[in-house]
RNA sequence: GGGCGAAUAGCUCAGCUGGUCAGAGCGCCUGCCUUACACGCAGGAUGUCGGGGGUUCGAGUCCCUCUUCGCCCACCA
């Protein structure tokens, strides 16, 4: 663990190494009876064959960030893994293979295609959960669970038998979604809406005596083969005279009725609505108002049906529609085509069309289950962040439709209901005769009718998938049993996920955990944003604008995945990153490793022989410089935990960033390089301070650099042997190593340190020229700093040497410091008069416009009437500050005799 | 048709409870291969914080309105 450190960062040769270090020591196994209080983040289970995409590395990252930080601050922190076998999904793809073969799941067979599937599954299935440990995800994986795993499955049995046994389960004939490619049912959630342009097709159907017409407009001509009635509202004038009459359906030759409903609206399109109760929700509605047949004309494949004449028999729906059209023109009864801007529901797995179809279901009745998710969201039992996210929630929940639970698939779990034989008119498979009917919904499989002891058939759908998943955060700990893992860890905290599956997933789960654990699984709901490539297009295979988190791993390591990630993601916003230049795309986190890595290849170089622990170093042997920047360290502990508890993580990042780069390697070991070198005395305690400030600094950015920060501190003095960063204490802020008088001193002596630069750059002074400095007026606290300790200055401004005086310098370059104090850089035959003029007369325009909106501000007797006084306080000393700065400007140019 | 979110430097975005909030990273310009780092160091330029109105002593920060993007929901066929 602890080889020297290579000179060139190569993430590749720690990162490995490192997680099987951390997993053989088990240092993310959480065990139930584990002291500490629990905080727990259920993993959302990616499908099973799934391969890691950006928007796993995204929602991942976030996930360990948040259980790593848990972890440090000494909760029992578990984050459950775990796969979803995906039916729709995983079905598709294993369909996909043998169609390569020429075959269907037809030719296959039931039982041979789920054979074909489990071994396809443990074959490829579980790669994902590997790829996530090259994200450095640090699950516990002795509780990895699969929802179709006997345990899961045993679970799923037992919530849809108290279910039904609750009559919140039941079976019905109504309208649902069908995909006619995967050929089965979807839930309204798994429908995509898209906005499309369309046509609006007014048809002619002519009453039945011959006297007249009636125009009907339709989005989906096709479907008027089924027409089963005509509807219009009751007090639509111009139909009155029609309600009740027939009207002779064209091309097929029927007669239906015109009938009156509420559900018309008259303003839209003719007025008139074909209904065709088996293939629109709307229209069942009004067909069984009226007592109106169902005629389904689709088969399941989506091709016209032996319910419609023959010529329009087994043609694809599309095909049927431009026919029926064409027809409709030829007999002269196309009135009008519109065009039509409206929403079409498809399959969320393979984008087809979705068709609103007829058919007998099982169902979830969620509306009390959605009430009591709102009561408990009223009740603050959980949050969401955004926040704005609850309202859209609650809202969902109030006009929530049952749930179409069943799928005509065969590959998920298998419904738990048997029919007595002889009943069986699931999708007319009639098997033997006999039996008497009944239906038995149990946890166990039966082997005859319990109650004519007839052989039985097993209902021949599966479940949604979401039926399983929204179990998992009592199920992935044991459930149904009453088992510790589930006593200690639910209900668990955080829920981090997309909001695109709140409805698919969260909502659920949310209502799964009250009906059957009493509680909400979780308190806070953290939805992220998406992965978008710079045209902020999703990224997507179809496009082939994804980003390959692996390949970023590969070639520039996890940490700076995972930083880039969590810096460029803000509570709420999209994160876009460009698929054409990963380079560029993870810069910043591949600069901050490499930077990582480089102090510390230089401090512990400096450490041969380690370093005094810091609680044994006496206070009064502290330098401003040592106080400064423990100082510092408590503001960014206090700070960086604060954004980390508050979600944000971006901030919590930024915070760290700005610690380890602008003040450990930028000031502080710049600072006290002469004292390392031994230039200087005081070299042990700069040591001992300096492994202590990057201690911290490594803790803190533990949770989004895992890998770098523990190469890094395993190779700190002090640090007990086999132990991990990972679990090493979070840093507490102490106000005991807060030394305000320092951090100003040091501040004076940046601007200092600055204007010197500054003035080295202007003057294009070679890097090795010495310069010479003159305090003019300085303070205290900087004159006593800079004449008692010269060389601290050294590194930071190059080779100078200072002295007090009490006149201006004529050939010199001046700085003024905030407290109005004149540093003056003598420049000899450097120095430009006509240049120094300008850059003085600048800075003191600069300060001028300031000085005059200070003193409008201060003028105003409302601002200081009404302003806290702290407030005007502050703003009379910057008032004051730039004041004495612009005198000092003023007097340095006449001492130079500058022109206006 | 309803609801929501976003609009800040060339790019990607921060800006948490109205008063150093006009910032970061990348990019750009200048000078440095200073024995941790050129994936670096130092210095520098760039913005009427989408437009308009309002509240307030004070507004990227709150309210209204407009414009432009984006998202979600919706049984107007």
């Amino acid at each position: 663990m602890t080889a020297p450190l290579a000179p060139q960062f190569d993430p590749s040769e720690i990162e490995g190494p490192l997680y099987t270090w951390w997993t053989e020591r088990g240092f993310y196994h959480v065990a139930a009876d584990a002291p500490g209080e629990p905080y727990v983040i259920q993993m959302p289970p990616p499908n099973v064959t799934a391969v890691l995409h950006a928007g796993h590395g995204l929602t991942y990252t976030v996930q360990d960030v948040l259980v790593r930080f848990e972890r440090m601050r000494g909760r029992k922190a578990l984050w459950v893994p775990g796969t979803d076998h995906a039916g729709i999904a995983t079905q598709n793809v294993v369909e996909k293979l043998l169609a390569r073969e020429g075959k269907t799941r037809f030719d296959v067979g039931r039982e041979a295609f789920v054979e074909h599937v489990m071994n396809f599954v443990r074959e490829t299935g579980g790669t994902i959960l590997d790829q996530l440990k090259a994200l450095g995800a640090s699950c516990d994986w002795s509780r990895t669970y699969y929802t179709l795993d006997p345990k899961l499955s045993r679970a799923v049995r037992e919530v849809f038998v108290q279910l039904y046994e609750k009559g919140l389960i039941y079976r019905g004939k109504y309208i649902v979604n069908w995909c006619p490619r995967c050929l089965t049912t979807l839930s309204n959630e798994e429908v995509e809406k898209e906005e499309q342009d369309g046509s609006l097709w007014h048809l002619k159907y002519p009453l039945e005596d011959g006297s007249d017409f009636i125009v009907v407009a339709t989005t989906r001509p096709e479907t008027m083969l089924g027409d089963t009635g005509i509807a219009v509202h009751p007090g639509d004038e111009r139909y009155r005279g029609m309600i009740g009459k027939n009207v002779r359906l064209p091309l097929v030759d029927r007669l239906v009725p015109i009938v009156a409903d509420d559900a018309v609206d008259a303003t839209f399109g003719s007025g008139a609505v074909k209904v065709t109760p088996a293939h629109d929700p709307t229209d069942f509605d009004i067909g069984r108002r009226h007592g109106l047949a169902t005629i389904d004309v689709m088969t399941d494949d989506a091709r016209m049906s032996d319910a419609v004449p023959e010529r329009f028999r087994g043609l694809d729906r599309y095909i049927a529609r431009k026919m029926v059209v064409s027809e409709f023109d030829t007999l002269g009864l196309l009135v009008r085509i519109e065009k039509h801007h409206h929403a079409v529901g498809h399959c969320y797995r393979c984008n087809t069309v979705v068709e609103p179809r007829l058919s007998d279901q099982w169902f979830v009745k969620v509306t009390p289950m959605a009430e009591q998710a709102n009561l408990a969201y009223l009740n603050g039992k959980f949050r969401l962040i955004p926040e704005f996210h609850g309202d859209v929630l609650q809202r969902w929940h109030e006009n929530l439709r049952d749930w179409c639970i069943s799928r005509q698939l065969w590959w998920g779990h298998r419904i738990p209901v048997w029919y007595c034989d002889g009943t069986g008119e699931k999708r007319g498979e009639r098997r033997e005769k006999g039996g008497c009917g009944r239906v038995i919904v149990s946890r166990e499989t039966p082997t005859q009718c319990d109650k004519c002891g007839s052989a039985l058939v097993q209902d021949e759908d599966v479940l949604d998938t979401w039926f399983s998943s929204w179990l998992v955060p009592f199920t992935s700990l044991g459930w149904p049993d009453r088992t510790p893992d589930l006593a200690a860890f639910y209900p668990g905290h955080t829920m981090v996920t997309a909001p695109e599956i709140l409805f698919l997933w969260v909502s659920r789960m949310i209502m799964s955990g009250l009906e059957f654990m009493g509680e909400v699984p979780f308190t806070t709901i953290y939805l992220h944003g998406t992965v978008r490539d710079t045209q902020h297009r999703k990224m997507s295979k179809s496009l082939g604008n994804g980003i390959d988190p692996l390949e970023v791993i590969s070639r520039y390591g996890a940490d700076a995945f995972r930083y880039t990630v969590v810096n460029g993601m803000s509570v709420g916003t999209d994160l876009i990153l460009d698929p054409a230049d990963l380079e560029t795309s993870f810069a910043s986190g591949r600069y901050f490793a490499n930077k990582l890595w480089n102090i510390g290849r230089f401090l512990l170089g400096q450490l041969p022989d380690g370093a005094r622990p810091f609680d044994t170093i006496d206070p009064n042997d502290l330098r401003d410089t040592d106080r400064w920047i423990l100082t510092r360290a408590q503001g960014a502990i206090a700070e960086s935990t604060r954004h980390y508890e508050g979600f944000r993580l971006n901030e919590a990042t930024a915070t760290v960033y700005r610690f380890i780069w602008n003040d450990v390697a930028d000031w502080y070991l710049e600072q006290i390089k002469s004292r390392l070198y031994d230039k200087e005395p005081g070299g042990d305690v700069a040591r001992s301070v300096a492994a202590h400030v990057f201690d911290v600094a490594l803790r803190l950015l533990h949770p989004v650099m895992p890998f770098i920060t523990e190469a890094l501190w395993q190779r700190l003095p002090n640090h007990a042997e086999g132990s991990s960063i990972a679990c090493a204490a979070w840093p507490v802020a102490d106000d005991a190593l807060r030394f305000p008088a320092s951090e100003a001193t040091i501040v004076a002596a940046q601007e200092l340190v600055t204007g010197i630069r500054t003035i080295r750059a202007d003057y294009n002074v070679p890097p090795g020229q010495k310069l010479s400095v003159w305090l003019l007026d300085a303070g205290e606290p900087i004159k006593a700093l800079l004449l008692s300790n010269p060389g601290a200055m050294l590194p930071l401004s190059g080779s100078l040497s200072i002295q007090p005086t009490s006149t201006p310098l004529p050939a010199s370059g001046s700085v003024i410091l905030g407290d109005g104090s004149t540093v003056m850089v003598a420049l000899g035959d450097l120095v430009d008069l006509d240049r120094e003029c300008a850059r003085l007369g600048t800075e003191a325009g600069k300060l001028d416009k300031l000085v005059a909106a200070q003193e409008g501000k201060l003028g105003n007797d409302q601002f200081v009437a009404r302003a806290p006084v702290a407030v005007v306080e502050n703003e009379r000393e910057k008032l004051v500050a730039w004041r004495m700065q612009a005198e000092a400007l003023r007097e340095k140019r006449r001492a130079l005799g500058c022109a206006n």
